[in-house]
DNA sequence: CTAAAACATTGACATAGAGCAAGAGTCAGG
DNA sequence: CCTGACTCTTGCTCTATGTCAATGTTTTAG
């Protein structure tokens, strides 16, 4: 399936679209193919762009005074990601956005995209569908780790993200669950 | 300043509404006094309203296994405060809603809230807004805290949020920092 | 295919913060 | 305005997790 088919389907799962209204705009979404490891956005830059992911993997991580990295989020295939604290406020992002594996995206411009939430109904209801889910995904990720031991919080990610586990490299995955890798390794042994 | 038209001037700093506009949905909203220490909703409970707080304060808070509590979030005077995950998933809430001193509040059911959503262009915008700020204030409590070491949390509070240290006990602040109240206690000591 | 670099594991040690207990202070409700 | 019940503080101890260092393993780029 093409990119922008992909695209089209994801619209389609949530609200009903034409071919026809989707070829409106659906050039406004840009093909983009980046390599393993390659930047989207740095931290200190404003995030003016929506990215739906293909293929491949993203991760959106911050970097701490002393250097810790901490991963917020990794978008797979068939998710849109972004920097959306920036893209809504206007400021600089406190996020970088890294391809996590060679990944195909779409991207939007934040003018575009705002413009679309406006006019087209399905695309308004797209952007009330992604700001739910990234707070309740964000919700989740207080309430489910915050607080609790670094094992539960393994045994959560297992339970609830197993594609995390298998696709992304432990380092990575300690970024998330706000360890260090040296506990992982641990953790991971005593099962 | 009235309750409801407390509403009305919350509303209309967000988007222009006229008083007769506002009239034709304002009963929808039922005041409600509650006493300190009162809850609105209990974990297990699935939340089918919003609220606006008019006067007092609201904490949304979860238990943990341990019992440990853990605040998210508090709401004072002029904000809407609910169990958005519930509301929205239409699941039983993993958090409470109690009043942290006596409050007044203004009750709306989902149904109706929706219905308002889907028909009242203002108050679409003031749901989109809501869940704007909902997700950022989720994502800097992320960023801010998680990863840090108490006392940088603590300095935190005192920058960002320096109304919750004057109004809400210790204890409750000790749960919104994820910390004990002992370790809050001894770090304000050494300032 | 190979060398260099990045990543993962593991041990020894250090430390922030939790848990417990006891005492002092404060506050709400009758 | 009292009084019992929360709430805050503070010392001591203990544990989970971070840090550092050394070694082995996998990945990747040329």
């Amino acid at each position: 399936m093409s990119p922008h088919d992909q695209l089209l389907s994801y619209i389609q799962a949530l609200a009903p679209l034409t071919l026809a209204e989707f070829s409106k705009f659906k050039d406004q979404f840009v093909l983009l193919k980046v390599k393993r490891n390659e930047y989207l956005l740095r931290e200190g830059e404003v995030c003016n762009f929506n990215l739906f992911v293909c293929s491949g993997a993203l991760r959106m991580y911050h970097i701490g005074l002393e250097g810790q990295e901490l991963t917020r989020y990794f978008a797979f295939e068939n998710k849109f990601g972004t920097s959306l604290t920036s893209l809504i406020e206007g400021k600089p992002a406190i996020e970088n956005i890294q391809a996590v594996e060679k990944s195909v995206v779409l991207r939007i411009s934040k003018t575009d995209f705002l413009n679309l939430v406006e006019t087209v109904p399905q695309v308004n209801l797209i952007y009330r569908n992604m700001l739910e889910q990234a707070y309740i995904t964000s919700q989740k990720r207080i309430y489910d780790l915050q607080g609790k031991p670094a094992i539960e919080r393994l045994k959560w990610l297992m339970n609830h993200k197993p594609g995390i586990l298998n696709r992304i490299p432990s380092r990575l995955v300690a970024s998330y669950l706000g360890i260090t890798s040296y506990t992982l390794s641990r953790l991971k042994a005593e099962l």
